[in-house]
DNA sequence: GTGCGACCTG
DNA sequence: CAGGTCGCAC
């Protein structure tokens, strides 16, 4: 009632810059180098992403926008494994160990759509023994009724944040997206 | 106070 | 994906 919604956070970030100050937005081009960089890192700092991102100039701003971004790529990643879950165990399946995400299977079709467009990047081994674990761990925490608890997600995702891995550097090139699409 | 993450919404 | 809110930690 009548609060001022002038709230802190990303909204901020309209402020009384100079032109020279509030240029350089991130492109196209950045968004997908992030996704793309999604499939080494679900929880990149922000520290890691200046070094990553070296061709954009860094404020509070485009800093929370980036973060802001593999927060999205994690809510879409964590939307869908549940649902490949959920879908295990509606089909029988009884054992966690069994499922596996393969190159072939839906929830990687589904994953590489979304964050590898083209598919013209070799999505790396690791990304899918990550997925794999992931899709484990919902599986077994829906079977094992935990989602009860409305936050029976916080254990999986303290998990999954620690099996970050480094990202090749060929991706601190400022125009690596092109490079990058080979294979 | 600020930064970050999850959750919800459009 | 961006916008906003809430909660937690420093």
């Amino acid at each position: 009632m009548g609060m001022d919604m002038l709230s802190s956070g990303l909204a901020t970030c309209r402020h009384s810059l100079t032109p020279r100050q509030m240029q350089e937005a991130l492109t196209p081009g950045h968004l997908k180098k992030a996704k793309l960089m999604f499939f080494f890192t679900r929880y990149p700092s922000s520290t890691l992403l200046k070094t990553y991102f070296l061709d954009v100039q860094f404020s509070r701003c485009i800093t929370s926008q980036l973060i802001k971004w593999f927060s999205n790529f994690r809510e879409f990643y964590y939307i869908q494994v549940e649902k490949f879950a959920r879908q295990a165990l509606l089909e029988g399946v009884v054992d966690a160990c069994t499922l596996q995400v393969s190159r072939d299977s839906e929830l990687f079709r589904a994953l590489n759509m979304h964050y590898n467009k083209g598919n013209d990047f070799e999505v790396p081994g690791r990304f899918l023994e990550v997925a794999s674990l992931t899709l484990q761990e919902f599986f077994s925490a829906v079977r094992a009724g935990k989602d009860a608890d409305p936050s029976w997600k916080k254990p999986i995702y303290k998990i999954i944040s620690k099996l970050d891995s480094d990202i090749p550097e060929g991706f601190k090139a400022a125009g690596c997206s092109q490079e990058l699409l080979h294979s």
